[in-house]
DNA sequence: GTAGGGTTAG
């Protein structure tokens, strides 16, 4: 080999010590003999040509012409590591670092942001401590890749025992707050020092954008002593985005460039305020699209549920990239066409881990977590790596859908994965199970996650509380705090709705007194529901009805939910009307009020007020949401709807229906007709009752799943109360658990009880 | 001739 051969005078022209700094070799080069140095030029002339290769993407021409070379320096090295790693070939830019003669100081710094860009901070931070000598670029580097992935404290800990500051590094602490969302910081630090870089203006502007400030935003725009385009086009997309669409054309119109940026920025706000038609009409009128204008466009109709038009934009574009592509297949996969969307996945030139999740989200959320399973399979197949990000959709679609099976085997690759113990996948499993209905399942999967965070806590202790478990839950709160984390704000409403769904309410009254003394948390709306659902539950309507009075805030319609539902099980009537009028006035389409509130009337006997409602809901055009249930069967769901007939085993399942209520009856059931939208003929309403949805999912599921196991059940709304009895009744009957989750809770159904106490 | 930061549109 050519290398081989040369390598000792190779070697010769290289410092002997690694502590030559880069200005140490360049020094030396110039003193070198006088007959090296047509060979150096050579040597100069093909470093600039592997760069220029590498630069238009050409590494087997660079490699060619470095292999080539009969002498080279370690410039040549870092130039090739430097454009491998630039063309996203990670592995030979390592095996060329590894295995070169003598590293500079530039082979360090290269190296060390190529493993910061590949996502493996650990390796950089070995590298950076392992260095010989370090200069202000791998302090700077060092820090950018502990703000990359999240280390705020780290990054200023860099930051303060850098030993030489440049702007680059201030920008760089700058940027690790705006990243991390740590916009006060950020806006603190910025006042502490003057002459900043036209960057870190941007850099501070596009942070208050991030998080809405738009007045802040304004000031930076106004005080900056230098304008570019990036600053430009940033609040002109904070205003396009807040929805000040008049001040964000003005902005257009003043500003001394328009480039695709502000023409896509002006397209996306009228997009993200609803104003498709007028986006629409300036994305025509745009100048010059790129890829990213083309996709806006496409995701708005996507949004708006308008799959056509986004299907004709999408066919006629130009140049499309995988986020077009991705864009359709969510839209699809979300609007139920799974075939469509299934085709555009099959034909897309390239996928990644976007596509591959949509696709499986899409086949879980249509029922078919075997098709969800399979792809997840291929997936992996297909060399697609299994990042954590992937891992946590497809485990959060799981969760919304309550794919319980799906989630256990996606489990089972998280472990070989070996995500299982951190906290960003760990998290997104814990939820999966408790959302599903497994609750044993989440703990231990709660135990196993190695430093858990604020997020772990919270979601085990929600769904403790979720599940009726509220001394656990409690238990858990307590925990939290002598592992010395601090709660926050949706830590308390675990809490609070902790004590309200077992009805601890002297417990509940202390913690919410005490919650901002003790932890500095002032109490929110989500708390007051809370409270007010807690003291409803107890009977203690005056004393709810007070709490709401002395709120620091106008109550919204989930606080008069909580009192409208306390109403109802009280039999509060008058009390109840007031709550659903001041729901109706703050939504109007929520038609899941209008039924409660007929419920109660219904309960009372009172008829023309349960008729009068259903006019008043035909006259404001709100749809009564239809229910539904599911249940998984052997990595399938099978969805039921009231009075399904549609369910191929229909006849079975109504047959075992109609079997199961023979034997309720003996044991004393009598369904609770007084609670049926209709005043109809009472065995008319019987009728009616036996098929509600969840009842079919429930005798399904005991049909179909092995003796044993716990039949979990899900249902969209609410669950009907006849049905909540007759559930504690067939439970009893077939010596099963039944566990049914409503949009509000779970229901643990053993041995003739509900863990609900029968209030939700 | 090789290395470090960042902001705006999907």
């Amino acid at each position: 080999m050519r290398f081989r051969k040369f390598y000792p005078s190779f070697s010769r022209s290289w410092p002997t010590s690694q502590n030559h700094t880069v200005r140490q070799l360049s020094k030396r080069s110039t003193i070198k003999p006088r007959n090296n140095s047509r060979t150096d030029s050579d040597i100069v002339k093909c470093n600039i040509a592997i760069t220029n290769h590498m630069r238009s993407g050409q590494c087997d021409a660079a490699l060619h012409l470095f292999n080539s070379m009969p002498r080279k320096t370690s410039v040549s090295y870092n130039t090739m590591i430097s454009g491998y790693l630039s063309n996203g070939n990670f592995q030979l830019a390592q095996k060329l670092f590894d295995g070169m003669p003598q590293r500079d100081l530039v082979s360090w710094n290269v190296m060390i942001s190529g493993y910061i860009k590949n996502k493996n901070l650990g390796a950089a931070k070995k590298l950076f401590d392992d260095m010989p000598v370090k200069d202000v670029v791998s302090w700077n580097a060092i820090l950018s890749g502990y703000a990359q992935n999240g280390f705020v404290d780290e990054a200023r800990r860099v930051f303060d025992l850098m030993p030489e500051k440049n702007e680059i590094s201030w920008n760089g602490i700058l940027a690790a707050y705006v990243q991390n969302g740590k916009i006060e910081e950020a806006g603190r630090l910025f006042e502490t020092k003057q002459n900043w870089a036209l960057v870190s203006w941007n850099c501070l502007m596009g942070g208050y954008l991030k998080k809405k400030r738009l007045v802040e935003a304004r000031q930076i725009f106004d005080r900056m002593p230098k304008r570019d385009e990036v600053s430009w086009n940033t609040i002109i997309t904070c205003y396009a985005q807040n929805g000040n669409l008049d001040e964000a054309r003005k902005l257009f119109e003043k500003s001394p460039v328009q480039d695709v940026f502000t023409w896509t920025a002006m397209v996306s706000g009228y997009i993200q305020n609803g104003k498709l038609d007028e986006a629409r009409r300036i994305f025509n009128e745009m100048p010059e699209k790129n890829v990213v204008s083309w996709n806006a466009m496409i995701a708005g109709y996507v949004q708006s549920k308008n799959m056509d038009l986004a299907r004709e934009l999408f066919e006629a574009m130009p140049c499309r990239n995988i986020s077009s592509w991705n864009t359709m297949i969510t839209g699809y996969a979300q609007s139920g066409d799974i075939t469509r969307a299934r085709s555009l996945f099959s034909m897309m030139p390239h996928r990644d881990s976007i596509s591959w999740a949509a696709i499986i989200a899409g086949y879980a959320q249509s029922g078919d977590s075997e098709e969800a399973l399979q792809l997840f399979v291929e997936m992996k197949r297909d060399g697609e790596i299994l990042n954590r990000s992937a891992f946590t959709c497809v485990l959060s679609t799981c969760a919304d859908v309550a794919a319980f099976e799906l989630g256990k085997q996606i489990h089972g690759r998280v472990i070989k994965a070996g995500y299982v113990f951190g906290c960003y996948v760990g998290n997104a499993l814990l939820a999966m199970y408790c959302r599903c209905g497994s609750i044993d399942e989440a703990y231990e999967v709660f135990n196993g996650i190695e430093d858990k965070d604020v997020v772990s806590w919270n979601t085990i202790i929600i769904g403790y509380a979720r599940h009726g478990f509220g001394k656990e839950a409690l238990e858990h709160f307590e925990l939290m705090k002598q592992a010395g984390i601090r709660p926050d704000e949706v830590t308390m409403v675990g809490v609070l709705s902790a004590c309200s769904h077992s009805g601890l309410v002297d417990t509940g009254r202390k913690y919410f007194d005490s919650m901002t003394q003790e932890y500095g948390i002032l109490a929110n709306s989500k708390h007051y529901t809370c409270m007010i659902d807690l003291l409803g539950r107890a009977g203690r309507l005056n004393d709810a009805q007070n709490l709401m009075t002395n709120m620091p805030f106008e109550p919204d319609a989930a606080t008069w939910g909580a009192l409208l539902g306390a109403s109802r099980i009280h039999g509060n009537t008058a009390l109840g009307e007031k709550a659903a009028e001041m729901i109706f006035a703050l939504e109007p389409w929520n038609s899941g009020m209008y039924v409660l509130l007929s419920n109660l009337y219904a309960a009372s006997g009172r008829w023309a007020d349960v008729g009068n409602m259903r006019l008043k809901m035909r006259d404001t055009g709100v749809k009564k949401q239809p229910g539904y249930s599911w249940v998984e069967v052997l990595n399938k769901i099978h969805t039921f709807s009231v009075g399904d007939s549609a369910h191929p085993e229909i006849g079975s399942i109504v047959e075992f229906l109609e079997e199961l209520d023979l034997r309720m009856k003996e044991e004393g059931y009598v369904s609770a007709t007084k609670l049926v939208l209709h005043d109809v003929e009472e065995e008319e309403k019987q009728n009616m009752l036996k098929y509600h949805s969840e009842k079919l999912a429930v005798a399904y599921g005991i049909m179909k799943i092995p003796a044993g196991r716990p039949i979990r059940v899900f249902k969209n709304l609410r669950v009907c109360e006849d049905c909540h009895t007759a559930i504690k009744h067939i439970a009893t009957i077939v010596g099963r658990v039944i566990i049914l989750r409503d949009p509000n809770r779970f229901h643990h159904f053993k041995g003739g009880v509900c863990n609900c106490g029968d209030y939700w």
